[in-house]
RNA sequence: GCCCCCGUAGCUCAGCGGAUAGAGCACCGGCCUCCGGAGCCGGGUGCGCUGGUUCGAGUCCAGCCGGGGGCGCCA
């Protein structure tokens, strides 16, 4: 089923063409008719012709009659569009009769790396991690939906010069008895003492740097001490992956030390390339275009003057791996905005060095900060960065409470799942729903209110909708059955579902989960509008089915909607 | 100092070059014989400033003002 907006587009396209081959229609939505194609005032222009009489030519040579009941020009030269009901009515019916909804496959499927994420061992996730994952989450979530093959790449950071630290920490720890398995209790006290012993003691410091030059050589002693640190982060990770209900797992863990064996290439090859300059000892590379403080050239350090990897010869072996070994033609970095100019110089460098072709596209998806209500960025009382475990179980615990207001006919086990589903989905609904690029306040009042553009919102929207069946005692209208829309709210509901497909597409092409969630938003508000004004379960049998179709495939779109933004959509609440 | 992001209603935010810039919250007024009132309907002299490009600018460009971030061996 083609995609409504695609389908009006194409028809314009053909009468544009014979004014001019290629003309774009500049089809958009309209407040005084369903559609609006703008294209005859860009094209008027260039034909030096008055963009009113190219407008009605437009009118004129199209071929509507089918799908419009009415088309006319007004304004300057604005080509207003009403689809006529049978059009609507058929379009909807045929996507409630749709496994998909509507939503078309890519054209043109690509393999597309998300990278995403990126805790590091040895350190609780915090709310610093949250907006990547939850992203990145929906972004994969998404681009599947639309028929891509999605590799998830989830960058932990497991190796580097701190790990000698962590290691003869995890050593001290064990001399004492306690065995390293039960070594690590609270992920942030352990790596706190690591830091207080490196700071305070010489001789912690000196084991430390000897520790990491056994981890470098592949040590099997230190080898396992430092597996030992990783499998129980790992559990960390998985712990919170879980309560956030997110896809990555283990599976998807490509963490620092997997690019460690290919850094000696890197450089070999960067050296090779004639790319390599030696800048006060350090190994670096001066992409065009970028400058420091006083104007000079900045480099990007590859390789440190004691003759370390910087983290910029991981991103660089990251991207040949993924273009190379993963077949990638769209590499997506879900990473917060400061880290903007280092990822850009490091796409110019993989550039230069031929490692990034031109076919592949790699896309820095910038987000802001999460801040508290001080606009500072976000932390506890103690000046603590928020502990992801902590902020979700106070989610679910608001949520829960919230629940307890009312009277609820559910049992335990419901209550509780119910309330994990809606502490959660305020969350990532509220953090999803903002243009990413911006920082966002958190604020868990607004987040959680049952009114207003929120997670628990479109839950309840979602819900309300269930129960009309349960009540009724009613199954799904049989596919095919004709929706009912006579009434303004009917068409306007029509109308709202059949843009789904196209707000998905918009998502999918912006890599913008916000502009999903608008439409749910919007969806849901239009339904509910209906719902006040036309009764379903009181209204005649013919007229009952007909609305039926609509309410139906409302709450399939809300919780398919959600369901691509990782948030769940329970049945009752 | 240079670079990047942001600046839209009292508050939190949409607005992907098109007509009269929209939501939510808050506030005020309706709708309680209502299929879930966690709802619906109505109420609005706001695009930081100044230029420019364009038939058309909140949107693109330049400069300024204000906020945040980045700017060589941490990741």
């Amino acid at each position: 089923m083609p995609e409504l907006r695609r389908v009006l587009s194409d028809r314009l396209r053909a009468a544009f063409d014979t004014l001019e081959p290629g003309a774009d229609p500049v089809l958009r939505g309209s407040d005084r008719a369903d559609f609006q194609a703008n294209g005859a005032l860009a094209l008027a222009k260039r034909l030096g012709r008055r963009p009113g009489d190219v407008a009605e030519q437009v009118v004129a040579t199209a071929r509507l009659g089918d799908i419009c009941s009415a088309v006319w020009v007004s304004g300057p030269g604005f080509v207003n569009l009403t689809l006529a009901d049978r059009f609507v009515a058929e379009q909807v019916r045929a996507m409630a009769a749709d496994e998909r909804l509507g939503v078309a496959l890519a054209v043109e499927p690509l393999t597309v790396v998300v990278d995403y994420s990126a805790p590091n061992v040895a350190k609780e996730m915090h709310v610093g991690h949250l907006r990547s994952t939850v992203i990145g989450d929906a972004l994969v979530r998404m681009l599947e939906a639309v028929g891509h093959r999605v590799v998830r790449e989830n960058h932990v950071g497991d190796w580097g010069t701190p790990f000698g630290m962590l290691i003869e920490h995890l050593v001290d720890l064990d001399s004492t008895g306690a065995g390293p398995q039960a070594s690590i209790g609270d992920l942030d006290v352990f790596y706190r003492q690591a830091r207080v012993s490196f700071e305070a003691d010489q001789g912690f410091r000196e084991r430390s740097r000897r520790r990491v030059v056994l981890l470098q050589s592949g040590d099997p002693a230190t080898l396992a001490l430092w597996r030992s640190l990783v499998d129980q982060s790992m559990a960390h990770f998985d712990e919170v992956y879980a309560k956030l209900g997110v896809l990555l797992d283990d599976g998807d863990v490509v963490g620092e030390s997997f690019y460690d064996p290919m850094l000696d290439q890197v450089v070999a090859d960067l050296q090779a390339l004639g790319l390599l300059r030696d800048s006060d000892g350090a190994r670096c590379v001066f992409p065009p275009g970028f400058t420091n403080r006083d104007g000079a050239p900045l480099p990007l350090i590859v390789q440190k003057s004691d003759g370390g990897y910087g983290y910029a010869a991981t991103d660089l072996a990251a991207i040949r791996d993924r273009v190379d070994r993963l077949g990638a033609q769209r590499i997506l970095y879900v990473v917060g905005a400061p880290q903007a100019q280092h990822l850009q110089m490091c796409f110019a460098v993989a550039q230069m060095a031929g490692w990034l072709p031109s076919s592949v596209k790699v896309e820095h998806v910038a987000f802001g900060s999460v801040l508290g209500p001080d606009r500072k960025m976000f932390r506890s009382r103690s000046g603590d960065s928020v502990k992801l475990v902590d902020l979700l179980d106070d989610a679910v615990r608001r949520a829960a409470a919230a629940m307890a207001q009312r009277d609820g006919d559910l049992d335990d086990a419901e209550r509780a799942s119910v309330a994990t589903a809606l502490g959660v989905g305020a969350i990532k609904y509220a953090d999803l729903s903002t243009e990413r690029t911006r920082d966002y306040v958190f604020d868990w009042d607004r987040m959680l209110a049952f009114e207003g553009d929120t997670g628990p919102y479109l839950q309840y929207a979602h819900a309300r909708i269930r129960s009309i069946f349960r009540r009724g005692e009613l199954a799904p209208p049989a596919p095919g059955t004709v929706p009912h829309l006579d009434h303004p709210a009917e068409r306007a509901l029509a109308m709202a579902l059949l843009g789904f497909a196209g707000a998905v597409d918009d998502a999918v092409d912006g890599a913008a989960p916000h502009r999903l969630c608008g439409y749910l938003y919007d969806l849901a508000a239009t339904f509910t509008t209906f719902y006040e004004t036309c009764p379903v379960l009181r209204a005649d049998d013919g007229v009952r089915e007909g609305r039926l179709v609509l309410c139906d495939l409302t709450a399939r779109v809300l919780a398919h909607g959600l369901a691509l933004l990782g948030i769940q959509a329970p049945d009752r609440m």
